[in-house]
DNA sequence: TGTTGTGTGTAGTATATAGTACACATGGCA
DNA sequence: TGCCATGTGTACTATATACTACACACAACA
């Protein structure tokens, strides 16, 4: 799953190695990166993310999740949220981005 | 699960008679409303919102569960919709909806 | 040339998810 | 008082999820 192979030369991130600190068996990470067995859970995201340094949301993403803290926000708002994301659904980057900025810059 | 007891008297929303029109067991169905079982999945909580006519959002967020079609929303601009969500997490209601109106007014 | 490390194939498994099936007690009403 | 519909308790069950365990073939290198 897009492991730093451009850790490519590097030891400390072989397959192996790599599976051994995340704390999973080096065959189903090896299964993993090649699609070959459904994403695993949330939390072997996370970990293997931290490891490579990688956004957590990001892989999450590439598994088809979403963090459940992302979840738990849409769940004690569902009507506000789900009616903002759909409107935001098709909204250039550069819009989202926008919006995102406004609301750091306290304009409420 | 706010079976909408508001039909109260009405005998077509009998548990018995919406179990059957949204197709699960009696039994299940009244378990699920007390909290019994585990909420059951998106598609039986969808059937169960379209019969009572109720917000489909809501009803999966009261099982804690995020509509799968939000969910791809996120998952195609992960970073973007979570740093979105993060910033707006605690932002009072009324500043979502000035976003949500401002985006659907068009102004980008 | 034997050990060590590499990635991978096959097989199995524990737990969670999402229900079904049937029996039972209760209350109205004909 | 026999019947019917109500909600609910108990006991299963099928499928998906999230992995582990072990064995194998290959390559380098000492």
């Amino acid at each position: 799953m897009v492991r730093e192979r451009a850790r490519e030369g590097d030891p400390a991130y072989s397959l192996r190695r790599v599976a051994q600190r995340v704390g999973v068996e080096p065959a189903y990470l090896s299964k993993i990166e090649r699609g070959e067995v459904p994403p695993p859970s949330e939390s072997a995201i996370r970990r293997l993310a931290e490891e490579l340094r990688e956004d957590p949301d990001l892989l999450l993403a590439m598994a088809g999740k979403v963090s459940r803290d992302l979840q738990g926000i849409i769940v004690r708002r569902p009507r506000l949220f789900a009616d903002l994301l759909r409107q935001l659904k098709d909204a250039p980057d550069h819009a989202i981005l926008r919006v995102v900025r406004e609301v750091r810059d306290g304009e409420w």
